[in-house]
DNA sequence: CTGAAAGCGCTAACAC
DNA sequence: GTGTTAGCGCTTTCAG
């Protein structure tokens, strides 16, 4: 690949002149620019971005990582996030973690090699994003969606204990005394403050919490069809559902067709989260949808502050965290409780 | 940041030996290196990957170009691909052209600057991924999921042509001779093969061209949704509707339910791809799976085998495409015609 | 306005 | 085994 010296003798000048003419630095004759940028061209050169860090210690790239790609949790803030910071010029680094704490911190640490000059990143483990700080504490580190015990780091996230709690209250202004939670892995703040929620409508609608059993596992579908399954055989009094994801959603679904259930006349279904889907599901989904394209902006923007901010020596900021309210939707998939108790028909799975 | 002569100086060793011990190399006392593993440590020591890269000439990292991170057409597989190079040693840098052809080339740019070793690429237009060639034509280039003109690229593609073929052929065997299909973008290599899959179904069934409408139109299940109003109103003798993208059969739903039309009795609905919300959706998609999984696995092996050869004066290969059959997936939204014509029955929408 | 030279942090020859 | 040195490609003083 051609580099700066091949364009340098290619026009008959100095090294210095062709950087400056080619980043569009002032102090360079027009003629001077014009034949430079012919050169250039001419040559196929293309500046190399690793020689260019290296020098200004500077990278213009910016770190992600995010435990699943394929989750629209956390793609639809990547998706705002790798906008906006393109617009200001960054490029994004984007890695996956598969929720393993191992991995994350191992891509963390890329990443600060890399020399990345800020990282978003979705904790997958309570230690979070402190392995960067030890690493390089003037580096800005912003969580996005999930928040670790990180004492030193802003985070951007959504008020999933509101969430919860409005969705029980909805159940429970329906008629429902007998509601199930499916809730994700604990251990994650997502599933702590999701729970919490839940927790806590029961207690103020006055449920028996023995009747409100609460289910952990992974945000699967797999795992939440045979939770799902599970709980209707040890527990049929149950009247609704609260699935607290998506991909939970989905497998409670399959497992109440499984069973020959109709939702919401034989049962009634609140998910969380709001992807497009839910809007054409068996029965469309009563959720709490979360702005996640504005949690997404907010970080990226939150990053260029901290990136700007460490340019002089900055004043001692204090972490912030940021909670966005979300909305409750409703759609058909949670009515008043049936009369008479469940009639479990283990069907032959179609396909 | 520590560097490397820093540690050297806190152990009063050089350069060289501290590079040595850190990198794993042989030829280094192993209390020697102890001392320098305690030191860096100690000191924070984070190598500094773009000297590196701008030394050895290899950066270690792959670029990635996609259109969308919201759909799983592209996600899916970029999930494999980072999954396998991650394994492999390389860094992902994943960019979001948001299917702009003018985003893409700025992106394939960026990432040549950045010296990546090899691009996977699903190309926003017919020019594709030339712009790479014209700047450093012995980067490794892979194509995934699109196609473009290029001929100096390989590419991994599902058969889509294939694909639409059976989905036609699977409604004519239950007995519909009007079936419209709900397309995608002009100018796309996905659209243009799931287009000559169904026209030549079209043709090799004997069914009538007029009576098998063809809408074009962006990915969007907005548009989507309008246009599948539009059809039914314009031809109401439509018996089946075959949806070209996950998307697509979002917005179909939605224009149904808005008509109060139920499927499959009413109106057979086919689908393309296989998310995971077709098997709950109001009807249980019937559609045609691509393993898009297995098309990441190999784009990514492929990706690595070509920066292994490119080590070794490369002798000249020829470019290949290649196209993974997928499987067609009987579920519900398809069944035998209507009798009768249909009954629109335009419906205020729930929420 | 342009050129020469230093140096970013690292590795790979080459000496010792 | 270890140290010295050159140089990857670039930007940026500092002279001219």
């Amino acid at each position: 690949m051609a580099t700066l010296k091949d364009v340098a003798e290619a026009t008959n000048l100095g090294l210095a002149t062709v950087s400056r003419a080619l980043s569009g630095n002032a102090g360079v004759l027009p003629e001077t620019r014009k034949k430079v940028e012919a050169a250039a061209k001419a040559l196929g050169y293309q500046p190399n971005a690793l020689a260019r860090g290296l020098r200004q210690s500077s990278s213009k790239a910016v770190g992600l990582v995010i435990p699943d790609l394929e989750n629209e949790f956390y793609t639809s803030g990547a998706a705002v996030i790798q906008e906006v910071l393109a617009n200001a010029g960054y490029r994004l680094i984007l890695c996956c973690s598969n929720n393993d704490p191992t991995i994350d911190a191992l891509l963390l640490d890329s990443l600060v090699e890399r020399r990345v000059e800020a990282i978003a990143h979705v904790p997958s483990s309570a230690i979070g994003s402190d392995v960067i700080r030890s690493r390089n504490p003037s580096l800005p580190v912003v969580e996005y969606a999930r928040r670790s015990n990180s004492e030193h780091v802003d985070s951007i996230v959504g008020d999933e204990a509101l969430g919860s709690e409005k969705l029980i209250e909805y159940l429970v202004s329906l008629g429902h005394r007998r509601i199930a939670m499916i809730a994700g892995p604990r251990g994650q703040s997502t599933t702590t403050a999701r729970l919490a929620g839940f927790e806590s409508a029961v207690r103020k609608a006055g449920l028996d919490a023995d009747q409100c059993p609460v289910l952990h596992g992974p945000y699967d579908p797999d795992w939440s069809e045979d939770a799902t399954r599970e709980l209707l055989l040890q527990d049929p009094q149950i009247t609704a559902i609260f699935a607290s994801s998506s991909r939970t959603v989905l497998g409670a679904f399959k497992a109440l067709s499984g069973f020959g259930l109709h939702v919401p006349s034989d049962i009634s279904l609140v998910g969380f989260l709001n992807p497009p889907w839910y809007e054409v599901a068996l029965a469309p989904v009563t959720t709490y949808e979360l702005p996640l394209k504005d949690m997404g902006a907010m970080a990226a923007d939150l990053l260029l502050k901290r990136i700007a901010e460490n340019e002089h020596p900055h004043a001692e900021w204090a972490a912030k965290t940021i909670r966005f309210e979300g909305r409750l939707i409703v759609r058909e998939s949670a009515t008043a409780p049936r009369v008479g108790s469940l009639e479990l028909a283990e069907m032959p799975r179609a396909s």
